[in-house]
DNA sequence: CTGGGGAGGGGGCCC
DNA sequence: CGGGCCCCCTCCCCA
C-alpha cells in the first residue's frame, strides 16, 4: 500500500488495490491500526496465559503458582528483566521465580495489569500493589498507584470543602495499554506512564461492599486518608504536593516537591499572608490540631512492615522497613519513625526565640545557632573570618549575626543595631531559663518540651526587646 | 534573568 | 533506640 499522507505521528494508508482515483476511498489511520493490533495481541497473550499455552515461566508467590510468558514479563518488569537476563547461556526451558514479599492477590493484580492494561486498584490494595510494583520495578504501576492515592486525597479535600459525606471507600480501575487508553490515545502506547485521572473508572458500589467486609484494623492508611476528610494525611497533600518516588522520573511528589524522591521541602509562605493576632491564634490552633491529627494518624498506621529490600553480597536478604505512605524504605525502624514526620507534618521542636518549629532537634539546634546565636565566625557583610573579639554581634529582631570592625566603620555605628548589652562570648539571654536563672546545661534550655509555646516568655528574657519574626516562616 | 549563598529539610549511618 | 553528624537537595533571597 502507498503512504498518501502524513498527519503528525499517525499516517494514513490507502487500502491495497485501491487507486487514488477510486471512490470512495477507505483510509486507514496507522495509529488506530497499531492500537487495535496491540489490543488483539495482548488479548491473545492473556488468553494463552489463562490456558497456560506456551507459558515458559513459573512464578511462585507464597506457595501459589502463576504461569506466564517470559518475554511478556521481561518487557513489563525491570525485576524480571534483570532476572531473565542473568540466566546462563542458552536459557532453560522454564524460568522459576519465588516471592514472599507480597501476596498472591497482589501479584494477581500486577499480572492482570501486565496482560490486560487494567490495574484493579482499591483503597485496600493500593499500598501493597505499589510496594510490589516498586519491588518489581514497574514504574508505570507505581505512577498509577500514586495518582490513585493523590486522587483519593483530592477527593477528601473536595469532600471537606463541600461538607459532604462521601462513600467510604472506592475502587478504581486504571486502564492502560491496549485497553481504552489505546483507542483514545493511541500514540501513547501500551506502557505509557502518568495517565490522566480522567481515564479512571470508579466503582463505588463495589467499594462499599468491600469496605464493609473489612475489619477496622485491616483498614490501611489509604482508607484512613480517604474516609476521613480531616485526616492529617490530607495535610500531606496540602503541604507536600505529592508522594516521593526516587525512581520515578516523572515524580513531582508529595510535597512531591520535586526532589530526587525526597520528602517535602516546603515553599515558604509569602510575607503577605503572615502576622496578625488572629492569625497567631489560628496558628496555635492549627498546631494543636496538627499534633492531634499526627497522633490520630499514627494510631491508624498499619503495623510497620518489614520487607526484603535487596540481597547482600552473600545473597542473604536484607530486611528494610517500608513507609506506609510512600515507597521509601529504610534500614532501621527509628529512621522510619523520623521519616514519618515528613508525612504527618509533626514538628515537635519549636524554637523559643522565633517560635518556628522543626522536625528534628538537630535542625532546631542548627537554626538557633545560626539565626539567634551568631555562632558563625564570619562577617555577614564582607564574609571575612572574624574572631569572638573582632566580630561584633549585631541584632536584628531575633536574628543575630557578626560584623567585622572594618565593615562597622564603613557603615557607621549608628546604622547598625549593635548588641551592646553583652559580649560575643556570652550566651544570649534566651538561653536562660524562663525565670531568668541560668542553668548549667544552657544548650538544653532552648530545647523546648512539648507543652510550651514560648512566644510570650521568650520575649521577656530576650535582650532584643522587639521580636520581629515577620520574616520567619509560620509553620 | 541569573548565579551564588543562606536556610531548611531529609536520608544514611555512626556512636 | 535516640542522638548526633555528615551529606545532599531544594527553595528563597539578593546582588
Amino acid at each position: 500500500m502507498d503512504m498518501v499522507a502524513d498527519l503528525g505521528a499517525s499516517r494514513l494508508y490507502r487500502a491495497p488495490g485501491e487507486s487514488s482515483h477510486q471512490q470512495p476511498q477507505r483510509w486507514f489511520n496507522t495509529a488506530d491500526i497499531t492500537a487495535s493490533h496491540q489490543n488483539n495481541l495482548l488479548k491473545q497473550l492473556n488468553e494463552q496465559r489463562r490456558q497456560e499455552l506456551f507459558c515458559d515461566c513459573s512464578v511462585l508467590v507464597e506457595g501459589q503458582l502463576f504461569r506466564a510468558h517470559r518475554n511478556v514479563l521481561f518487557a513489563s518488569s525491570g525485576y524480571f528483566r534483570m532476572l531473565l537476563s542473568q540466566g546462563p547461556d542458552g536459557l532453560p526451558e522454564t524460568v522459576n521465580a519465588t516471592f514472599d514479599v507480597f501476596s498472591p492477590e497482589t501479584f494477581t493484580v500486577i499480572l492482570d495489569f501486565i496482560y490486560s492494561g487494567q490495574l484493579d486498584l482499591s483503597s485496600h490494595n493500593v499500598i501493597e500493589v505499589m510496594s510490589a510494583a516498586s519491588y518489581l520495578q514497574m514504574n508505570s504501576v507505581i505512577t498509577y498507584c500514586k495518582n490513585f492515592i493523590k486522587s483519593s486525597l483530592d477527593i477528601s479535600v473536595k469532600d471537606e470543602d463541600s461538607d459532604r459525606c462521601h462513600s467510604l471507600s472506592e475502587t478504581c480501575s486504571f486502564t492502560s495499554g491496549a485497553g481504552e487508553e489505546s483507542t483514545e490515545h493511541p500514540q501513547q502506547g501500551p506502557r505509557s506512564v502518568s495517565p490522566p485521572p480522567a481515564l479512571w473508572t470508579r466503582d463505588n458500589s463495589r467499594s462499599q461492599s468491600s469496605f464493609m467486609g473489612k475489619e477496622p484494623e485491616q483498614e490501611g492508611v489509604v482508607s484512613a486518608i480517604k474516609t476521613d476528610p480531616s485526616s492529617p494525611a490530607n495535610e500531606l497533600s496540602a503541604e507536600t504536593d505529592d508522594l516521593h518516588d526516587p525512581q520515578d522520573p516523572l515524580y513531582t511528589l508529595p510535597g512531591s516537591e520535586r526532589r530526587r524522591g525526597k520528602a517535602g521541602t516546603k515553599r515558604r509562605a509569602p510575607n503577605s499572608i503572615r502576622s496578625g493576632q488572629h492569625e497567631d491564634l489560628d496558628i496555635q490552633e492549627a498546631r494543636t490540631l496538627k499534633a492531634e491529627k499526627a497522633e490520630e494518624l499514627y494510631a491508624t498506621l498499619p503495623p510497620i512492615v518489614g520487607v526484603i529490600g535487596h540481597f547482600n553480597k552473600d545473597s542473604n536478604p536484607v530486611m528494610r522497613f517500608k513507609c506506609p505512605f510512600c515507597t521509601h524504605t529504610v534500614k532501621r525502624k527509628a529512621d522510619l519513625k523520623r521519616h514519618l514526620r515528613c508525612h504527618t507534618g509533626e514538628r515537635p521542636y519549636p524554637c523559643q526565640a522565633c517560635n518556628k518549629r522543626f522536625t528534628r532537634l538537630e535542625h532546631l539546634r542548627s537554626h538557633f545557632e545560626t539565626i539567634h546565636q551568631a555562632r558563625k565566625l564570619v562577617c555577614r557583610k564582607c564574609k571575612c573570618q572574624v574572631t569572638e573579639e573582632t566580630g561584633h554581634v549585631v541584632c536584628e529582631g531575633t536574628r543575630r549575626y557578626r560584623i567585622c570592625t572594618t565593615c562597622i566603620q564603613e557603615v557607621g555605628c549608628d546604622d547598625i543595631p549593635m548588641d551592646g548589652l553583652q559580649t560575643p562570648n556570652e550566651e544570649p539571654a534566651l538561653l536562660l531559663g524562663v525565670d531568668g536563672e541560668e542553668e548549667g546545661d544552657t544548650k538544653r534550655n532552648w530545647m523546648v518540651n512539648d507543652e510550651d509555646d514560648l512566644a510570650e516568655d521568650s520575649g521577656a528574657d530576650l535582650i532584643i526587646q522587639q521580636v520581629d519574626d515577620s520574616d520567619e516562616e509560620v509553620q
